[in-house]
DNA sequence: TTGACATATTCCCATATAAGCATGTAATTT
DNA sequence: AAATTACATGCTTATATGGGAATATGTCAA
């Protein structure tokens, strides 16, 4: 099997840095697709392809006025991937509190012998 | 240009399902890998194959014994993750609001002309 | 040493990109 | 109607994938 579609779910589609930026870049407020290409510097086609695919996987929303599109990113289908990583947060805590204290045992240790190497 | 490698960043890693299963079985502690290939019922060659790419991104750690190497999940390589997604929870925080309001008035509504399909 | 066990690596293949460029389509203006 | 503006879509190409099967590597045990 190849690997999952872009399309397939908001982690694959994030999974593209430029995409990561446009949603960035519209969680504020909508743009149309013009002010999209000009602030991120990125071909026309290709913002419209990016667009294509946050569309498909409900990660942004389009709101159609005579010839521009006015596309918004749909913050809440981040959510989940914001509870998934939210998971391990228990986990990167308690692992920074053992460098903490390992770090303060080595401040006590060479309060016990000081500057070993002079 | 093609896709970016799985192997380019925690995002593209962790796009796989397989290797979310497996960093949220690894996240509590370290397992063998015969124990990951027993608990998701994959392929023994597959989960060496994810656990290197999970490996080149600074996902998880190993620790070998024997012919045994224990995988463990490193957690603070998911916080940068959790801080990117983070950026967007105060406006899908004021999308339900705004949906709240909504069905709210629906309701207001309602009081004022009841039921207006009998 | 030989064999059993645990894990990693290699090869093949169907599939899916993302970028670049050209072209299509729809709405607006002149 | 013709020209212009704003987006979308189609094409080609280099590249990477994940699964399956086979095989290699490394470690322990008898």
């Amino acid at each position: 099997m190849a690997r999952a579609a872009t399309t397939s779910d908001a982690f694959n589609a994030v999974a593209e840095p430029r995409r990561r930026e446009i949603l960035s870049y519209l969680a504020m407020r909508e743009r149309p697709v013009g002010e999209i290409v000009a602030a991120l510097r990125l071909d026309q086609p290709s913002v419209s392809k990016h667009l294509g695919v946050l569309r498909k996987v409900g990660l942004v929303r389009v709101r159609c006025e005579g010839r521009h599109k006015f596309y918004q990113t749909n913050a809440a289908a981040i959510q989940p991937m914001h509870e998934w990583t939210r998971e391990f947060e228990k986990f990167w805590q308690h692992q920074l509190i053992r460098v903490k204290e390992r770090a303060e045992k080595r401040v006590s240790d060479d309060r016990q012998k000081p500057n070993p190497h002079s």
